[in-house]
DNA sequence: CAATCTTTGTGCACGCGTTCACAAAGACAT
DNA sequence: ATGTCTTTGTGAACGCGTGCACAAAGATTG
């Protein structure tokens, strides 16, 4: 029936607004480059240029972290890493599987990002009996029959499903069921789950759809204003982001 | 939010909210279900717990295309779906190129979401000249010298980035200037482009962080509250957005 | 120590998006 | 026709997120 989720004013006392959480990656980033550069500090005007966003809404931010900054000189590059990555909980482990080893489940797997920040490859599962042993990115898959046993020897809390949008609701169902609480789906499917359980979603498919509804508005509007329109071409870091509202996810390459 | 376009109203005469846009693609599902099960009509509340929305939501949402609905019947189904097809601009042949042929790369080209909806992988490029030639996903992969002649012939205005992020800038830059004005970028690095260009951004460590974000926050809450904490098992049509609760501080002080 | 300069932290206003709640519209039965 | 019942379409209120603009804080210089 209707989403019975108790209403509730999701940002809390201490809780950080959701639309910063999402973006603190993103400052993660800019401050790691700057950190393998040996750069001390850093103003929040270079950081939101680096970051593509607005210096204030950075400090804003970074308000809700604390005050870590210094008036007069800026943000301390390391002590910031720090404390977003603790704030972000990176300064722990965690044991991740990946379940549905085609070919995206495969890039996943060789997804250095990964054990980059905390994260790590505990397992990679697949149904096709076929695929079992077989090693992918230096891991043997695993068979489905195996899943309940693995999340719970290892203390897997965060699932990544890749496999057919057929199979995506019963693998969360199984997940959730042997302990998992936070799901990130690349099926193109909507996850039914209990209260408490976090998913979010990555679907190419959105992306593309949203990209062509602007891509065909942009050809009405240039063919409505005659041979006069867009002639703009001042490069600016106006980095059309789109991805502040909490919107879209992601996957990526090493 | 959308495009960070400065002028222009973002939300025109004819202007859909982005919030919506984005959610077209999951109505667009959802429907294209229930036509291949030859369902007639549908109603908002059944549509929109298909799609794991408010049917509120979805019926503000259709408002903004029009009244295509019955009052006391519902939707028709098979309109329904021409005229949001229509709206995103799936009804016309998107031709698409994917750039950085690696494992991300390959899972995309042989993504069978693509060619459903409008969109064709019109070619495979890849900076290695050992790439060159090989098919993969039934495409033979052309080197990145091609790429001007390949956008133009083409007439592509749709990029998908899939390179490492070192590479991503470049790649971009010389999509943008060859005609490409929407990109998907799976790159981890933030792109600049000029006015008029879209840059929708897919990042997987992102949405692994902000997942680990909450998860840190659950196991926080759980232990503070000793053992009478997360009874709720009430299985829910809650879905996608996570955000839901959002108890007890969790934050550790500085 | 005082003056000046830089940059943070935030109060405030504005706009978008969400949700409620209900009147209007149409289907359907009598 | 008239009445009832279902479901849409939307007015209005509310909350979140964004960005401006500025006072406060601290560094730096003389």
């Amino acid at each position: 029936m209707a989403t019975g989720r108790t209403h509730r004013p999701a940002t809390r006392s201490r809780g950080i607004p959701e639309a910063t959480v999402a973006r603190l990656p993103l400052y993660l980033r800019a401050l790691t480059a700057l950190s393998e550069r040996s750069v001390p500090t850093v103003s929040s005007e270079e950081l939101a240029a680096a970051a593509g966003v607005n210096s204030a809404k950075l400090r804003k931010d970074f308000s809700y972290l604390g005050s870590y900054g210094t008036r007069g000189v800026g943000y301390d590059v390391e002590y910031l890493v720090y404390q977003i990555s603790r704030e972000l909980g990176l300064t722990q482990d965690w044991p991740v599987v990946i379940v549905g080893i085609g070919n995206l489940g495969a890039a996943l797997a060789n997804y250095g990002g990964f054990a980059s920040r905390g994260f790590r490859v505990a397992a990679l599962i697949d149904a096709d009996p076929a695929m079992a042993g077989r090693p992918v990115a230096g891991i043997p898959v695993q068979h489905t029959d195996e899943l309940e046993a693995i999340i719970r020897d290892n203390g897997v809390s965060i699932g990544v499903i890749a496999t057919p949008a057929g199979a995506a609701q019963q693998v969360c169902d199984r997940l959730v069921a042997a302990g998992v609480t936070s799901i990130l789906n690349f099926a193109p499917t909507v996850l039914s789950v209990p209260d408490g359980v976090d998913v979010r979603k990555v679907d190419l498919s959105i992306e593309l759809q949203i990209l062509a509804f602007h891509e065909q508005r942009k050809a009405g509007e240039e063919a409505a204003a005659g041979t006069a329109a867009v002639p703009a071409a001042t490069r600016e870091q106006s980095a059309t982001d789109q991805g502040p509202d909490g919107d879209v996810p992601a996957v990526m390459p090493a």
